[in-house]
Parts: structure tokens; sequence; C-alpha cells
DNA sequence: TTCCAGGGGTAGA
DNA sequence: TCTACCCATGGA
């Protein structure tokens, strides 16, 4: 089955790709010689499709792959998949505020601005856990795992995201030698018992993310096990708040190279840098033409 | 062996 | 609020 969505002119498939690492994560995968988005969907009523989706200038098509597919089900894969691909983020003020900065003139050009994020608030938390304190390569294995042995299979043999309650109803000793992520399994499966327990509502992050500053978000996200001043404030940027730049080994290294001459730079410079772009420093932040 | 990666939790000051 | 120390994992 074929679902086709406009896109608004100002939007850009590659560079909303190109924008962070998650197409490479699991259960998404991209590839760059056909510029093609794949990601393996539960959806509510437990189906699993396989979504295969590549863009021109204007459309966006999305192939879905999966038996017995009735309208709801196609409602529910297209408010996903606008919500993954920010199609309804509105960055027109942004790009406003790029045409008055300098380092930031090719943003609008460019479509800079929208990131793949997952369906859930709950992958995303669980993605950026394992980002914390480990490498990239070991980011993918964790993920990966976790997809590979908690999630439900499609007929392709690619399986979906796990949600919380398939994590919670094993053990953690289980969950922790299944995924091997070290100090970040415990973190991960407490929170999945909460979810399944009704004790915690990780998706109403998405409707508070747009009643709150940006300041009051992350006092909130930190709450999360697991989540320190980088997670939180990562999570609110793909949250659509931007107000905080997540401050991570990468960000301190472009400050150190790029502004501060080579010295070694804390958290409050990077933090003293971006701070004057208020409510776009995120944004500006991660569309800085750093080399120019 | 030691270091460290897209940090976070905790104790103590 | 700040610092020091510890945390599992695996590649360099």
């Amino acid at each position: 089955m074929l679902l086709n969505l406009a896109l608004s002119p100002s939007y850009r498939f590659d560079a909303m790709i190109e924008a962070h690492g998650w197409p490479q994560l699991s259960p998404f995968s991209w590839d760059s010689e056909t510029h093609t988005l794949r990601r393996i969907e539960q959806l509510s009523d437990g189906r699993v499709v396989a979504l295969t989706i590549t863009a021109t200038d204007t459309m966006l098509q999305i192939d879905v792959d999966g038996a017995e597919l009735d309208t709801s089900h196609i409602a529910e894969i297209e408010a996903r998949v606008r919500w993954m691909l920010e199609l309804d983020e509105d960055f027109a003020e942004f790009y406003c505020f790029c045409a008055e900065h300098p380092p930031l003139q090719h943003v609008e050009p460019r479509g800079l601005g929208p990131m793949l994020r997952s369906p859930t608030v709950w992958e995303d938390y669980v993605k950026t856990v394992f980002t914390t304190n480990t490498t990239w390569a070991q980011t993918k294995g964790m993920v990966g795992r976790v997809v590979d042995v908690f999630g439900a299979p499609h007929a392709s043999g690619e399986h979906a995201f796990p949600s919380a309650h398939a994590i919670a109803t094993t053990s953690a000793d289980a969950f922790a030698a299944a995924v091997r992520a070290g100090y970040r399994a415990p973190y991960i499966h407490a929170t999945a018992c909460d979810i399944a327990d009704g004790r915690l509502d990780l998706e109403g992050f998405k409707m508070r993310a747009r009643e709150l500053e940006t300041a009051r978000l992350i006092a909130e996200l930190r709450k999360l096990r697991g989540v320190g001043p980088y997670a939180a404030a990562h999570l609110a940027l793909l949250l659509g708040s931007y107000g905080a730049v997540p401050i991570d080994s990468w960000a301190r290294s472009l400050v150190r190279t790029y502004i501060a001459g080579g010295e070694p730079v804390s958290d409050r410079d990077v933090h003293a840098h971006f701070v004057s772009f208020g409510r776009w420093q995120a944004l500006a932040f991660r569309c800085w033409n750093w080399e120019g």
C-alpha cells in the first residue's frame, strides 16, 4: 500500500536525515545510495509493518508492507510519520532569526532544522541514554540488541522497537545480559516498569514540551533515570524545545576548536557562547556554520 | 594495561 | 552549586 504526503516548500528530506545519527539506529535504516529510509513499526493493535520512505521535492512516498490494513491503520501510520519526520513543526520563526545572523544564513536555503525522531518519547529516551558516555558504535550495538531481542518481528525477519511493556515483562538481569548496556540497563528496565505499571507517562512530554519553557521541561526530563544535563537537553531538542544546547564531547570539541582557539572549554563556556540565542540556542548550535 | 567515548549518580564540602 | 569519584562496556 502506498501513502503520499505533501511536503512544505522549505522541507528537505535529505537535510532531515543528515541532521544527526538517528537514521542509523535500529529499527531505522538509511540507504544513502537510493535515499531511502526504512523502519519496522508495531502499530497500536500489535500488527507489525515495514515502512519504506522516499521523497521528491514536493512529496513524501511511504510504501507500507503489512497485511490487512484498514483506514485506521493508515491514519496511525501517517500520524507517526508526521511526528518522526517533523513534518508539522514550524521553522518559520527560526528562519527569520537565522536571516539576521550571518553564521546561520545558510540554514533556510539548506532546509536545516528538522531532525529525525522516534514515534514515541520512550524510544527516544532509550536511545538517548544509550548515547551517553559511550562510542557511537556501541550505541548502535545496544540499540540493535534491544530491538532484535525484545522487538516484535515483521514478516521480513526484521524487528520493531520494543514497547516498554515488552521490556518490563522480562527480568532486570535477563534484560541486562541481553543488551550489554552496562550501568545503563537498570535505568532503562526500571523506567520500562514504571511505564508499564502506569506510574510514568513519557508520551505526555509531547504535550508538555509545548506548554513549558525549556528550563522547566528539562527539569522534568532530568527526573528520568539516566537523564542528566546532556540527555535532557537532547530530549528537549527532539521534543521541539530548543532553549538549551545538549553539551557533549562533540559540542565541547567544536567550541574549543572554532571559538576558544584550541583552549579547553568548560560546559559553562559552551553555555555562555549560545545563551544569547535564547529559545533558539539548541538549533543555532546544531546549524552553526562552524568552518565558515 | 590504560584511556575514553555523543555522561550520570552520589557524597561531601 | 561545585568537585571528586565511581559506574559497565568494548575498542584503540
